[in-house]
DNA sequence: AGCGAAGGATGGAAGACCAAACCTTTTCTT
DNA sequence: AAGAAAAGGTTTGGTCTTCCATCCTTCGCT
């Protein structure tokens, strides 16, 4: 009894789990090497690429410059980064880059989930993209298109351009917020696909949808667009399923 | 020159202005505020609900007990909880609610980013409920929908219920991740809807798009559902472009 | 030679968070 | 009626993070 006294709505069902879940607490230091870190594992800051002098970077990145210099460190110690001192120095991603590490095991237990969420922003991006991608944006995307096309031989050089082809169509809808979820996005799914084969036949696959993507965009097509965009997520889903445990 | 010298590849772009900026950092007190608060705005605990007690919740928050009963006494203070002392004390969701603060500056110029991640959220939803769903998830959303129906004149039970509703969905994909993400989003548009008035006439389609909705997951069919959620969150943001101030 | 712009380093103050107690109130059990 | 048990309420001390301000070192440019 007790239960069967309450009032008799669903809002009276027991909450979902999600609301006592652990509160996750990145500090600043930790935020900023993971935002750092995931913008270089992209490609987004690109090797030789110059960041912004340490006093401009931590102003915009809102935090103190010592807390700033924290997570340059342990960038540059993993080697990520390099600085140079004196007039004219500044801090660099290093070229080449260090091999990327294993996916962790906490990573990997969560790799579905991952999937889910990716998708999730894969189609509001590709929805929005095509009510408010301008010519520009799309000329821009075929010819990324076209870069991919020349890379299916060399698996890190087409990932590079692939993340630049979705980091793109988010910036074509002209939302920050799906921007900065779409490079998180991919980053957890560099983390996971970056130890796996792909063969340059599925490489060539999915860059067909990719221009199947680009050509329903042109068309203002959002539903055409939804289901190539669906299916370029789950083939990566499908082939991570026969690799990895159980999600 | 410089510029033209750099390695003549898409890579080296100038990076989005996601990678520089703010760096969010939540304290774990404003997180639990935000968490407890958020579930009990949504009537995901329901008024009169009684929360774990402090010594169990802060190990499943993942915080210590001090920095818990600062969130609590927040929620005191604003009115959200009480507590009572002794054996078979505890605290508890007020009943009846204090009333909702009106929408902060910040929240309302970002209204349109906030629609477009829920977009997001809600089409990854509905694409993965039309895969995962099971008989049993359809039928508890449809007894939900019935309530609804029920609610037109009362936005505020018309509110809760279509919470219960979409948070349902989420549920039904089993991803965690999609759980607290459809809950957050939800947060924020109740923020942002909660002022604005809502005829019978708009809650009553909003219903039959909710029909139209299970009715194509009970198909499995995910491209139709994927167009009657798209319209049915568009329909908000119309409702809210016409209101607010451009986003 | 020296100015200026960049990274590098230090020390202290403030605040958030945690851990472990202990206190007070209330109810249930014996 | 006594006491155990379970809940919220309180205090304290310590650790870690972050910030701020200042100063140092390097080195290209004028």
């Amino acid at each position: 009894m007790g239960r069967a006294e309450e009032r008799l709505t669903a809002a009276t069902l027991d909450p979902p789990d999600a609301v006592f879940a652990p509160v996750r607490s990145q500090t600043a230091f930790e935020e900023t090497v993971d935002r750092l870190g995931t913008a270089i594992k992209l490609g987004l800051l690109a090797p030789g690429a110059q960041l912004p002098a340490e006093r401009e970077l931590c102003t915009r990145l809102g935090i103190a410059r010592s807390t700033l210099r924290q997570a340059l460190t342990a960038l540059t110690q993993s080697g990520h980064v390099f600085a140079t001192r004196g007039r004219g120095g500044g801090t660099f991603v290093s070229d080449p880059q260090p091999p990327a590490d294993p996916p962790s095991a906490q990573m990997l237990a969560q790799w579905r989930e991952t999937c889910d969420q990716r998708l999730a922003i894969e189609l509001g991006v590709v929805v929005l993209a095509a009510e408010r991608a301008v010519r520009a944006d799309l000329d821009a995307l075929d010819e990324v298109a076209r870069m991919l096309d020349g890379s299916i031989d060399d698996f890190t050089a087409y990932r590079q351009a692939d993340i630049r082809l979705h980091v793109g169509l988010a910036e074509a809808t002209r939302s920050a917020r799906l921007v900065r979820d779409m490079t998180e996005a991919q980053g957890e799914m560099t983390d996971l696909i970056g130890y796996i084969a792909h063969p340059p036949a599925v490489l060539a696959s999915s860059n067909v949808q990719h221009r199947q993507l680009l050509a329903a965009l042109r068309e203002r097509d959002a539903m055409r667009a939804v289901r190539v965009m669906s299916e370029h997520v789950q083939a990566t889903e499908h082939i991570l399923a026969g690799l990895l445990p159980v999600g």
